[in-house]
DNA sequence: ACTGTTGTTGGCAGGCTGCCAATAGTAGTC
DNA sequence: GACTACTATTGGCAGCCTGCCAACAACAGT
């Protein structure tokens, strides 16, 4: 069998880059940043090692590169338009949470830094400013003023709830789909209408 | 100065080991895992670096050793005694979940994974031990069923906004203590209100 | 067909980790 | 107070991993 797939396909900047990155974004979404050697990461995408770092530098900046490229996917949902009444917007950033984030991304870092992240300042600045983004989100969404920090910051705590939330709807089976959307309702109206009026 | 310190001091094993151990979780509080090198570990401690083989067998290991008493810190507190209205139990537990966290231990691991965590599957494992007993002492001060899983995870995930509201506020300041407390009492009496008797 | 461009490779040097035999404090005994 | 057995402690060795660089070879343009 002579042309058993050439053995050296020389592909396009982009495409070669794209291969890596999916490739990293698995490796690193079913073990923990130590565990995943570059030689490993380049079995997986069919590469030299050496060509990691000409695309991306460091092991690290692949890595970020990955955390980057997921933490932004749930911004590129369409958000629903503020509309109708406070419990029916509440409602509406509450599946929008909760939708936006399926069972394979949840997997992976999109739930919150304490999944496969080696932990990092740069993994913790980047997921910090998705969350804040998120919550700026649900903010405008229940019609409260984005502009005002302790609003924010109240809403990026209450973040933190719905990723922990999720964690226990679609990882540990621990609470029903209904259940956590009761427990999030619930919580984000009484936020809304007890806590952020009195700052 | 003939005696600038012995070049070799021979300690007891708890001795020893408590050395390590401190220097340990300094350094890994102020970077994460991977940064630090079991050469830094060694001098931090004064020590030669087959020494923290020698008495924790592996780097991870020392790691674990360092995250597993820290995760241990917050159980120790008293917990106060479920007395009074529901409203003063609320309170009661809010303020004991705000209170055990002082900012040195905060700024560790106590606050959650994410912080100087080297993420893992055992680290996992322990925090969310730990954060799940804190969670069944905070359903047993409200009046809840502890051994309903249902209701514990409510409460696990209440940790989440728990972990998140302080670090808003003790860390970037984002809130006040005052606020803090206040979003935590609110939702907590929400969860306990009108989510766990709904199942 | 041929050549220049550049995507791709393989091997090299430095650093870090885990292991183990050798070394030297220290307590207990006479 | 000397001596010895015990064991805490050290220093260096082997293996692995990472980042770098020069050589190689596909593909495009002529």
């Amino acid at each position: 069998m002579p042309g058993a797939v050439a053995r050296r396909q020389r592909l396009s900047p982009d495409q070669r880059r794209e291969l890596i990155l999916a490739a990293a974004e698995r490796l690193f979404a079913e073990r923990p940043y130590v565990e995943v050697s570059t030689t490993e990461l380049a079995a997986a995408a069919g590469v030299a090692r050496g060509l990691l770092n000409h695309y991306f530098g460091d092991k690290r900046a692949l890595y970020l590169e990955v955390v980057r490229r997921a933490a932004l996917l749930p911004t590129i949902e369409d958000v629903p338009l503020p509309v109708g009444s406070l419990e029916e917007r509440v409602d509406a950033a509450v599946h929008w949470f909760l939708g936006s984030i399926t069972p394979e991304r949840a997997s992976f870092l999109t739930i919150g830094a304490a999944e496969g992240v080696g932990d990092d300042a740069e993994v913790r600045s980047i997921l910090a400013r998705a969350h804040d983004l998120a919550a700026g989100r649900v903010l405008e969404l229940v019609g409260g003023d984005p502009e005002d920090p302790a609003a924010r910051a109240c809403v990026r705590a209450f973040g933190e709830l719905a990723r922990g939330v999720i964690r226990e709807w679609s990882r540990s089976g621990t609470l029903t789909r209904e259940q956590a959307h009761r427990l999030l309702r619930e919580s984000l109206l009484t936020i809304v209408q007890d806590v952020l009026p009195a700052l």
